[in-house]
DNA sequence: ACCTGAACACCGTTCAAGT
DNA sequence: ACCTGAACACCGTTCAAGT
């Protein structure tokens, strides 16, 4: 007689995904996860092969959840904003995501190759097609890098960085512009 | 009678920032580093309080290493390529220290403060004093958003991964000049 | 004064035994 | 067919006991 499902795939990656921005990567944890979905942890490998693959399948729904908001940006600016404020509304997947450490599982090639398609086609339209893939990763690695630093409390000098921020893509937007 | 010191702190320091190299963040055990200097694992613990404050001392280690050579930088072309020539020769270190996740120990702010001096002085002369904080912040972003994407393997649509970088600096550096 | 084995509280993961 | 306790091999860390 088979027992009925206490949890699902779903609600695995959920609570994986809640402890995440709660307790960072570490405290992703498969006890920790189990506790939230109400089984025991060896349960949650019927569902999942391991902590690595769970760890994939969050980074996964991340991108494809940037991708969808991304996807919706009409204009460079519009497109940055939304990018940035994915990364205040979910840090640690954002960190996950965009500056896995060696060693972090990471998410499939076609699930990431969707992500840029939105900045490239904002690119192109600023830059000229013959340009578009450099300015694209001028502007992603400056957001980036920005979203990043901005989340790691690395900017430590004072100003004020919406300035910082808007001065940015001021200079970028111009900079690539034929 | 006291037993003769089998290690000291710089050893564990060095043994822990090759281990890092070698095998990640995650590779950086207690155990691990014992064994390349030749003690037990808790015998560490006479010389570093804790796992956390010996990644803290590799992180501040590689920051006034990184310093060192940023500050001899006369220009930003030489600076932003002695940047990523280090983040290729030190990846883990690197990301360390640009790019920790959350819960991940961190330097002394006085460390991290010293590294952002050459990069203010070069954008000073570019963009003039009253811009200067935020051409640097410009920059910074760019270049270290940039150099982490290379050293995850983020730039997956092809193209010249150079000629990227040099697209960048030259765009960057006439935007930010006055 | 430094070093060590033993111990403790955690991990991820496997597996036989239950229903 | 799913779930569980028990077990194993790891961690970081503490501490009494050695020299």
């Amino acid at each position: 007689m088979p027992t009925p499902d206490r949890t699902t795939l779903d609600a695995i990656v959920a609570a994986a995904r809640d402890l995440l921005e709660e307790d960072g990567l570490a405290g992703v944890t498969m006890q920790g996860v189990a506790v939230r979905v109400g089984v025991r942890a060896p349960s949650l490998y019927k569902r999942v092969e391991n902590r690595d693959r769970l760890i994939q399948l969050v980074a996964e729904e991340t991108l494809l959840e940037l991708t969808a908001r991304l996807d919706a940006a009409a204009d460079a600016r519009t497109l940055l904003d939304t990018y940035r404020a994915f990364g205040k509304e979910r840090p640690a997947a954002f960190r996950l995501v965009m500056t896995p450490g060696a060693g972090t599982p990471v998410a499939d090639t076609a699930v990431q190759a969707a992500a840029s398609t939105a900045i490239l086609r904002i690119s192109a339209g600023l830059a000229g097609e013959t340009d578009a893939l450099e300015a694209a990763r001028l502007l992603t690695a400056w957001a980036t890098g920005f979203i990043s630093m901005e989340l790691n409390g690395a900017f430590r000098l004072g100003g004020d960085i919406d300035r910082a921020w808007d001065y940015g893509i001021a200079h970028l937007v111009d900079a690539i512009t034929r």
